[in-house]
DNA sequence: AGCACGCCGACT
DNA sequence: GTCGGCGTGCTC
């Protein structure tokens, strides 16, 4: 009898694969488990067993696994079945979900490493130049990687060259497996036991007499030891001591101290017990009991409570109340939101229960937090990430809270799995049996409707915390003011005054501009020539600090120039205005004060964004300039003035969720401003100031807004009535791009008919020399999602069959955002 | 996704 | 004439 197991591979391929094993590795095998398999001719990877059986395959012979990587399961069963949810629903393999959902530190993958064969003779004539130059290079390292083969030689295609040395039998390859995760080590020091004798330790004293710096280094350590019995670090010894690393490594020559090493966990955090006791107000409890009410009953909550209502106290007393019957806690929030200020609140609270997940994580960083929550350990009761941290290995998932539920950036683009972290987040909780609390203080259309159609349930809080007063809305007419002369570049007269007065009090101004989108580029006055990328059909944006043209698509950039690429004219102006150019205005308006920026340029590296973030807040920053980075759970107590420079670029976004996120990100930007006694002051500036969603932010009419836009929904059928999908098909061939576009848009037109849109170029048509088109598909509410989607894949697995398109690629987005 | 096999242009 | 480009097909 022969065992078979089938394995999930990491890669974008439907099906899982079938290998043999022993009967003794069947036995000990267990779905969840990782084996390294090989796959094609040459390569091993590392497979996620997703079950054991005895089913041979009939059309092949299935290959022998390569090795067993585990003892236990990492992957629960849970996991599997949300992985095949995923895959389902959004349409893509699960392999990619499996690439998505696991640190890349556990897939291993086999490098091809030459070598020198032991039982080489050679005649150094006898080989080309290439076989030498490889030849000479494993003289002097014992091995090679194809990649630095590749280097040597200076070419892509290395391979015939190697298999003409193996059959010279020069050479050996050799498949690797690299074990990626190293536990980190620290060195700590002591000092010998001899010496723990009094006599002995005078002896040494005196022998060290004519050595003070060595004598220091052991008074030191004698002092640190009287302090503290803990394991000492040599880290701190030597700083303690003042003596250098020589100094120190020639007393553990000499046999007096000795070094020794720990392991320890990367991820660690200097946490203040602080400990403070929190009690809700009066509305917070009652929002507190409702949605406890509501969640005991099985179903999803949405809180909607305004800025600064104090939702995350609320979340603090859920969060405890599962910890208290031993649940594990998810708390998904965007990104960007991922600031310290939460982190640090929330482990003021909860102190070492807490862990971060996210994508700033090193790998061994993200492989020690997985395996906290596999092992279910003390240290991963509470996870504090961002999206991808649904895929972590919970046990027992007692609950998931989504905070800042609206946010676009639940939604992952690309690559596939295309998943929105907020309804996987409500699958996943159902598996578990969890409870799901979602909360924004502006929420998603979809979540409010879901709220109003019984679907979930749904809490207000309407006052803010402490009574804070919500800010004061000014609009800004900037028609009627460039028409006044009342403009100073960007600037309106009341923006400035306003500024002015807030800076004169010793308060802080954020300003905030939409997107790097609105970069300025440059533009010739003679003959209207602006340089384009050239590998995407996109204007080159002009970078003041690196003096540069770059594309923001595939990162192509120039030397700014001095006369005009066209007609060679020298006058080149800007045009558009960023986040760089208000900077610069607001500079020569107001010298004295001190300005900050904050966007995707300033926030590079792991800790960009935290730096301005902490100068802002030690108020070293006058006045913030940002993009959508600001509207993020940021709390800044001396923020009196929020400026939004121009309303209007995010209103004529051409998408139809535009008005929705104008409306979500105006309150949110507003909502930084005056969170203390004092009550903040928002002024926005706009070419529209009777435009409906001016004037809902201006009064904070969430329901207003939510009636008018669901009503466009409806006319327009887009979600929460219809549900979307959109497929992108790309190649290097325009023409080929649009026929298959056509072909696809056709077939899909005789199932769906009228609610097949496109195909459409997006904005930008053109990417990294590739041409892209745009079909959406619509789905009434009455339409089954579920043979929607078989259809789709039967369309497009016919069209894949078509020779002429193969070359052509489909990207399929669920529920795009 | 990678990687091999197989068919056409620019170099010895 | 070959080397090396990428189109196409397969991977248990």
């Amino acid at each position: 009898m022969s065992f078979y197991i089938n394995v999930i591979l990491p890669l974008p391929l439907e099906k899982q694969f079938t290998y043999e094993v022993s009967p003794e590795e069947a036995n000990f095998l267990k779905a969840g488990m990782r084996v390294a398999v090989p796959f094609g001719k040459s390569k091993i990877y590392t497979g996620i067993v997703a079950g054991v059986h005895e089913n041979a395959p009939e059309r092949y012979e299935a290959k022998p696994i390569e090795q067993i990587l585990d003892e236990f399961p990492i992957v629960t069963a849970h996991q599997l079945k949300f992985w095949n949810w995923l895959a389902g629903y959004y349409m893509c393999a699960e392999g990619e979900v499996l690439k998505a959902a696991l640190p890349s530190g556990f897939l291993l993958e086999s490098e091809t490493l030459v070598q020198l064969s032991p039982d080489q003779e050679i005649d150094e004539a006898d080989l080309t130049d290439e076989e030498y130059l490889i030849y000479e290079a494993l003289l002097k390292q014992s091995s090679l990687k194809i990649q630095e083969i590749m280097q040597l030689l200076d070419k892509k295609t290395v391979l015939p060259v190697i298999n003409k040395l193996v059959s010279k039998n020069l050479v050996v390859v050799n498949q690797e497996l690299f074990e990626q995760y190293k536990p980190k080590l620290i060195r700590y020091v002591k000092l010998n036991q001899k010496f723990d004798s009094e006599v002995e330790m005078h002896l040494l004293l005196d022998d060290l007499s004519n050595a003070p710096k060595q004598r220091d280094v052991i008074l030191t350590w004698f002092q640190l030891q009287s302090q503290s019995k803990k394991p000492l670090q040599l880290k701190v010894l030597s700083k303690a001591s003042g003596a250098s690393s020589a100094t120190i490594k020639a007393l553990i020559e000499k046999g007096i101290l000795s070094e020794y090493f720990l392991k320890t966990d990367r991820v660690k955090f200097d946490i203040e017990e602080s400990n403070q006791f929190l009690t809700l107000n009066e509305w917070q409890e009652a929002a507190f009991k409702e949605i406890n009410i509501n969640l005991d009953r099985g179903e999803v909550c949405l809180l909607h409570g305004v800025t600064s209502s104090g939702k995350t106290e609320i979340y603090i007393k859920l969060i405890e109340t599962v910890l208290s019957n031993g649940g594990q806690v998810l708390y998904l929030l965007p990104e960007i939101a991922l600031t310290s200020q939460l982190v640090q609140r929330l482990q003021a609270y909860f102190g070492e229960q807490v862990l971060v997940y996210h994508s700033k994580y090193s790998v061994n960083e993200r492989m020690e937090i997985y395996n906290h929550v596999l092992r279910s350990s003390e240290k991963a009761k509470v996870i504090l990430g961002a999206r991808s941290s649904v895929f972590l290995p919970f046990q027992k998932l007692g609950l998931i809270v989504v905070d800042e539920e609206h946010e676009s950036s639940f939604k992952q683009y690309d690559p596939a799995p295309r998943y929105n972290a907020r309804d996987a987040a409500v699958v996943l909780a159902n598996f578990h049996k969890a409870k799901v609390l979602l909360g924004s203080a502006t929420p998603s259309l979809e979540s409010y409707y879901n709220s109003t159609h019984n679907k979930y349930s749904r809490v207000s809080l309407n006052r803010r915390f402490g009574d804070v007063l919500m800010p004061e809305i000014e609009i800004v007419d900037i028609k009627e003011k460039y028409r006044k002369k009342q403009m100073t570049g960007h600037f309106s007269d009341r923006l400035l005054e306003e500024i002015k007065a807030t800076l004169k009090e010793g308060e802080q101004v954020i300003l905030f501009q939409n997107r790097r989108g609105y970069s300025p580029i440059l533009e010739c006055t003679t003959c209207g020539h602006s340089p384009q990328c050239p590998n995407c059909d996109v204007s080159l944006t002009f970078h003041n600090n690196s003096k540069q043209l770059r594309c923001h698509y595939c990162g192509y950039h120039i030397a700014m120039q001095k006369k005009c690429m066209a007609c060679d004219s020298p006058d080149l102006t800007t045009k558009g205005f960023g986040t760089e150019q208000i900077e610069t205005e607001l500079k020569a308006l107001l010298p004295e004060a001190k300005i900050g920026r904050m966007d995707l340029d300033t926030t590079r590296g792991k800790h960009g964004h935290q730096k301005i973030i902490t100068a802002f807040e030690q108020e070293t920053i006058d006045i913030l300039v940002g993009t959508q980075m600001l509207t993020k759970g940021l709390d800044f107590r001396n923020v009196r003035l929020v400026g939004i420079l121009n309303a209007d670029n995010l209103l004529n976004f051409p998408d139809f969720r535009a008005h929705e996120r104008s409306f979500q990100l105006m309150l949110q930007v507003a909502g930084r401003a005056g969170r203390t006694q004092k009550r903040g002051k928002v002024l926005i500036q706009t070419y529209n100031p009777h435009h409906k969603i001016i004037q809902q932010v201006s009064v904070n009419d969430y329901e207003g807004m939510y009636k008018e836009q669901l009503d466009e929904r409806h006319n327009y059928k887009y979600p929460p009535y219809y549900k979307l999908i959109k497929l992108t098909l790309k190649s290097r061939d325009y023409s080929k791009t649009n026929d298959a576009a056509d072909w696809v848009a056709r077939a899909l037109g005789n199932v769906f008919s009228e609610n097949v849109l496109g195909p459409e170029f997006p904005p930008v048509a053109r990417i990294r020399n590739e041409y892209y088109k745009n079909i959406l598909i619509k789905i009434p509410p009455q339409q089954s999602l579920g043979k929607t989607k078989g259809y789709i894949s039967k369309i497009l697995t016919s069209f894949r069959s078509i020779g002429a398109w193969r070359s052509v690629r489909v990207i399929i987005n669920v529920d795009p955002y």
